[in-house]
DNA sequence: CCGAACCTGTCATTGACTGTCAAGTGAGAC
DNA sequence: GTCTCACTTGACAGTCAATGACAGGTTCGG
């Protein structure tokens, strides 16, 4: 009952997952997604179609999978924000990964997975899963600095949706202009947009009065009797 | 070479369409998505396995499909909006939604989608798509407007995304809670939690050149080097 | 040496799709 | 009226992803 153990073993299993994904995604960039059965990737690696299933749940995971570690750096990160700073610019720093690959194939990735509609949805399923996680840990920083959320409150978890939302639409807007600035600009610009209603120009402090009074006037949608 | 018109046969196709995805969804609600196979849908209403994909190209759409109508709803709404109104706003308004179903069929069919791994992921994507008419309907209207993003301004993908991040979590926070209020209240309360960074406290005029000014300082966080 | 845990390949099966083909049906041409 | 043409349908076969079952083969601790 080794619990996660770094035994051998699992350094093994580490590296031909590693294996399969590089074969595999070289296979996808070069072929498409769609056009490269599983077999084929098999194939490129030496094994029967039955082990790749083995380390991996589903051919789109082959990819997204190695989003996984992405996960656990962004909970570190915020974990290790400092407490009082504003939450827009932790959620920012979320985003932040030293990716030592060549421009180029980053790039690449990011167009494989952002036009193969089977890997862009499973992408989003992912990060909505990561966003889940990263709400819950915004909930416990608040918690843990003395003004916590009412359970019921939609505030992390929009900020959250907010967040990685614009965060995708930088990795499009990136793409989309040819990938030759830094993916960070781009998401520096998409972020910049908007700010919590709150804290935005608060001397960061504790919510006033007035704020909470501004951010009421939304004009109640009228749910159309009709 | 009719092009889209409304002939016998269109409607005829709409109506089935119609009837094999009211089937399908009464038997994922009751079933659930994964434990019923196409042919349990076919058979509800008599057709063959085949022809059920003649009428929805994948399993996903047969639910997913009817999101295209709300769709097309939201750019009309978006068209419909009074060019000088805050785009937060407008944005907000997409979401308004006069939906004759009773109260806990919604919330079923929200819970279906938004608890099946295939269906939220479907979803997301289709979000995504919508995401990219509405950005672009952003960017016309502040051409019409006579102030036009510039053309690698990722403002409107970004509040676009936002608006949408928002939303879905405020689609997943009124389902953890039950279900019980408008969901509408839902999406009031999680998009008021933001705020476009320019016009937040603008008074709320025709738009002024200090905005098209104030639209520009994105402050450039530091990109984290290392 | 030995069993437990693990990994592997092979085979068979399910389920989502897709291509094809022969047959049916309706609306308009004649 | 009836004869097409366009469109639809069911039946069949085939691909691909994914899963379960079985039969070795390896490694590790005793």
């Amino acid at each position: 009952m080794t619990p996660s153990q770094d035994t051998l073993r699992a350094r093994t299993r580490r590296a031909v997952q590693r294996e399969i994904g590089d074969a595999a995604l070289a296979l996808f960039i070069e072929r498409g997604f769609d056009a490269t059965p599983i077999d084929a990737v098999a194939a490129a690696v030496g094994m029967s179609t039955r082990s790749v299933f083995r380390y991996f749940a589903t051919k789109e995971d082959i990819v997204i999978g190695k989003l996984d570690l992405a996960a656990d750096r962004m909970l570190e990160t915020l974990a290790a924000r400092p407490p009082g700073e504003p939450v827009w610019v932790s959620l920012r720093h979320l985003f932040d990964v030293d990716d030592p690959r060549p421009q180029g194939s980053t790039a690449a990735i990011h167009r494989v997975v952002l036009e193969t509609p089977a890997l862009l949805a499973a992408y989003l399923q992912k990060l909505q899963e990561i966003q889940e996680a990263v709400a819950l840990g915004l909930r416990e920083r608040a918690a843990a600095a003395g003004r916590p959320y009412p359970a019921d409150d939609p505030t992390p978890r929009a900020l959250t949706a907010a967040a990685f939302g614009c965060f995708v639409a930088a990795q499009h807007s990136w793409l989309a202009s040819g990938a030759s600035t830094p993916l960070a600009d781009a998401v520096d610009r998409a972020m910049a947009t908007l700010a919590p209603a709150t804290e935005a120009q608060a001397p960061a402090q504790t919510q006033t009065q007035t704020q909470a009074q501004a951010q009421a006037p939304a004009p109640a949608p009228a749910p159309a009797p009709s």
